[in-house]
DNA sequence: GATGAATGAGTCTTCATTCAT
DNA sequence: GATGAATGAAGACTCATTCAT
């Protein structure tokens, strides 16, 4: 608008600049949220790590929590993108071994990849800061399995449906967290009882059958 | 009070002090654990919530992780003291239901009456520092389980018991903790679901009958 | 807007906006000198309130103080325009009690409408660093004072003189502050001890009566 | 009580320690503010020029506004050990001259030696933050003006009282400030000046006669 | 001229731990 | 044993200013 004459303009330059800054900085702070954890990450290794001066970490983020949110957002985001048919009402209607297979696979998978996601939804051992950058990935998972119980036990009071995706979440998180602290056939096999945690758990709620949705 | 010159020996008497300032910091630990969580707690709160100098507490332990396994050790102590008979035969060899019923009740019950419990028992949310103060609880509590198992399902190979050992003392632990994040009949329910997610889990691997046992 | 072609050349056009920005620049720092005091009004917290970046603030002015500067001139200048002839010489030569209102009451109302005078005029509180941006307003303000002074009294030895001046000035000053930190009647009570202050400070020196003025 | 025998206690030595270091600290405060003025003094610096670690600095002031309110309390103190007779009835009932001469020159005198007292009145430059570290000093002192002015023209209605002193007040604060600012001759002229202006701002309301006062 | 990212020293404050008494 | 002062590195965050575009 002002003195462009370029093809890429400047500002529209200078904004690309920006999100590449983000992205470096969501990377160093998976990075080091992996390395410490939640509480231990200090945004000063976070600037280090990511080759730049604390001022500039602070340009793009309020403070070290919104670092963690944003983080999220974007574990949460790709991981939509990457497997976004995992919840799909195909996979919800599956038999209950084959559901959880449809379903945690890609999340596991892609938790191998980006070893942040349990960082970040372990959070802070803090007992009142239940930490907006836990909820964000919390919040969301939890929706999306409140959402496929409710399809596949429609008569479940709702309540109950919390409580239940509540608990059922917990056990995946722990279930996963338990298998990417071990290796190879170890990891394997705690897959398989994580696998066998929730089928157990959901079977007499949900039932094994197949089931056809409908919303 | 302190300086009685009564029969016992004046050693004694110091290590009798000693003691009960042990006791006395370990409470101060309990509370200040229990309100911020592990990494939050520092060293200095204890020490003023135990109505002591830093320097004392510095006295009978030689840092803050010392002061959370001496916790955990004492936690341990007075569980067994006041339920060790969870885990008895007896109890072992009950239909599922009712073994869950006998072993978790008196530890949940303890858990509301000691609630530094859960608190220790998740640790500061650093990875590499799984914190021995975490393992005391951990290892005590897991190897109980394992016992357990053993003992129903004697032919299952070893390190698939401990793996089913350590799945479901994760169940367990954050179980109980969702539930102690909740009150009243809420926090009933959540038993109930805690109790629902092992029955479900170890029902295929070690049956819901009853079931003699022998060393 | 910007880019009209018209008549005017483009380095008028250029110089134009220039006025226009740095105006813009001034109104923003008026409003956060006012909000957070010289010392804790923040370059970029001008910036932002102008609506443009930190860079283009300097390309106006080579720092902070020079803004506080530049604002102080402007509104010297707003006050002149609007007020010039407090200090005329008719005004001078009044009654001191009519003198003072003839000087002070638009002066005052000037205050009223533009509060970043008090917010200039105090500074920031670092000793050493009396502030270019309180001396243009000081040494302007304190010029017309001595001269109205020297014109009432012109026996009166200079150094003598700026005494007065200087005194008289710092009352009228914390006088108003006093003043501008209330509302309604109490606002209009302090304005009248203020009066009162200076009327019994000068009559011994300038006297109450009329006074013909000579140059 | 414990172990000691020797005739000064540990406990009691200790104790005196720590006010040692009370007032070292509070005495590079005092430094550190009139070096700087409260704004840009920071905590660090001030520990500093105590010769200790700012860790030491926090071990007996929770932040620097509190060593602010302490320096000023001690400072009213010193000044009410050394001059407390300033405001006795004895002065308050000479003729407004004399009584002036009574009352500011022991003040004066004072700030010759603690500079940090101006320092200290004037405080941030900050709009909101009125500053308890200024309250200190201005309420003290404030309410033994409004005493003597209540003594002398006790048919003052309350509220016209306290704008006469807060009113005298500032008019004190900022010729004594302005005769800090110079030096020999000119410091004596400027205090010349700031009686003559207290003189001429109060012989209307209290009169310049001496004056019997009563309680 | 304008932008906004980049800097980096500096601010206040905390805390595990040590040490003289 | 007990005290509490002392430490100092570290943490989160700020801000005047510069610079590439």
């Amino acid at each position: 608008m002002e003195e462009d004459i370029s093809a890429t303009s400047a500002p529209r330059r200078r904004q690309a600049r920006g999100k590449r800054r983000m992205a470096q900085l969501l990377d160093a702070a998976a990075s080091v949220f992996c390395k410490c954890g939640y509480t231990k990450a200090s945004t000063n290794a976070i600037a280090r790590e990511a080759g730049v001066s604390p001022g500039t970490l602070y340009q793009f983020f309020p403070n070290k929590e919104a670092i963690a949110v944003h983080l999220g957002e974007r574990l949460m985001q790709q991981m939509l993108e990457a497997h976004g048919q995992a919840f799909t009402d195909a996979n919800v209607s599956l038999p209950l071994d084959k559901m959880l297979d449809a379903i945690l696979d890609p999340i596991i998978e892609f938790n191998l990849r980006n070893p942040a996601f349990l960082a970040l939804i372990h959070g802070p051992d803090t007992p009142g800061e239940i930490a907006s950058s836990k909820q964000v990935l919390h919040a969301t998972l939890q929706r999306q399995v409140e959402e496929a119980i409710t399809l596949r036990a429609p008569e479940l009071p709702h309540d109950q449906c919390v409580r239940v995706a509540t608990t059922a979440f917990v056990i995946f998180r722990e279930g996963l967290s338990l298998a990417m602290q071990h290796q190879g056939a170890e990891r394997a096999a705690y897959i398989v009882e994580l696998k066998a945690a929730l089928t157990g758990y959901l079977a007499p709620t949900i039932g094994t059958e197949a089931h056809a949705v409908r919303h």
